[in-house]
DNA sequence: ACCTTGTGCGGAGCCAGCCTCCGTTTTATG
DNA sequence: CATAAAACGGAGGCTGGCTCCGCACAAGGT
């Protein structure tokens, strides 16, 4: 009756010390190697066996959403200064930007999220992130339209969808970084209404 | 003193049976799971052994230009029948979304397109076909932009990243083709100039 | 028809990475 | 300190990439 209720034991100790380090070692490999990295290798830099990784993390895919929390919290940090601002049009611009900064956390990171935003497969860790970017990007947009500043036209996903292809594209290295903004000024142009002040 | 000059001997007849054998598998096993298809696979299906298939196509690279090569010829095709329009948007909307084809001819292929066109690799088979796309782009954008259709600070390589971007979210099988439609559609507003008529 | 030559063939074999299963160790608790 | 549950970790099976070398067979001469 004592303690954490129905459970009758503590957790263990070294099970949160593993997580732990997992989780440090799988970002260090994301960072070096992106999201294909050798999970055998991240495995051996923690210090524990495969069957420990696959235990805490069953795919590839839970271990990066454990990792992604970090910035997805960073992410919700930032969405409260971008609520601050005053236009909804530069609210949207510093949102898409925002979430394209997350998407290009890691190399190769755009795959596994369209991957996951495809089929709701409510098994797929990385699903409910993806869900709620869509809805917060739709939210954003709806605001915009409204001040006549958006196309009507235009939906929050096929915002989420050029956010996220200029991240793979940021991601293969093969471009600079002018391309890459003159490509997010042509973005914003096409969804911009076009009778605009500024 | 007859035939092929120099050349001793007459090439062999089964190097020209394989090669094409290799290449019908190889087609196949692309469009049913993508570039990155078991090229084990391929060589079974083919009839011939690993060391074989790598001795013709060392890379799995060479393999994808080499059945790319015929995709390539109806594209130079295309370009004939565009180059009939009358309207300089119009063929230069018609070759983004003739070059957005051909990116899609298999599940994956953007991937390795940007690895080639990123370091200009002479090694690279593929990145022969990738220069020459970028710059035909350019043309049609140029002519585009002499006539006072297009905006002139975007440059070619940026359509280019646009048109392959919407191939890759196209190929990831995520979306809908609604939803492409309107990604092209932002494009367009993006690069076109807003003083138009239509 | 048969030999000679050398080009091309093919599979055995090695390596890397994914993932699982189970005997052993560690940990919390009485 | 004893005990049982929970977690560990590595051996091992599997797939796929890629190489290397002995062998077979097609081309060309006699």
């Amino acid at each position: 009756m004592s303690g954490k209720g129905q459970q009758g034991r503590r957790p263990r100790a070294d099970v949160q010390r593993n997580r732990a380090a997992l989780l440090a070692a799988a970002q260090r490999h994301f960072l070096r190697d992106g999201v294909g990295a050798s999970l055998e290798a991240v495995a051996k830099e923690a210090g524990v066996g495969p069957g420990t990784l696959y235990r805490h993390f069953p795919t590839r895919e839970a271990l990066l959403a454990a990792v992604l929390q970090t910035r997805s919290e960073e992410l919700v940090a930032r969405r409260a200064d971008i609520a601050q601002l005053d236009d909804a049009s530069e609210r949207l611009r510093q949102w898409l930007r925002a979430m394209e900064e997350y998407f290009s956390a890691f190399s190769g990171l755009p795959e596994p999220l369209m991957a996951a935003a495809r089929a709701q497969d409510p098994d797929n860790p990385l699903t409910l992130p993806c869900d709620d970017l869509i809805t917060t990007t739709d939210e954003y947009l709806r605001a915009a339209q409204c001040a006549g500043q958006a196309r009507p036209s235009v939906k929050g996903y096929d915002l989420f969808l050029a956010a996220i292809s200029t991240a793979w594209i940021s991601g293969t290295g093969a471009t600079d970084e002018e391309s890459l903004g003159r490509l997010r000024t042509l973005i914003e142009s096409g969804y911009r209404e076009r009778s605009d002040e500024e």
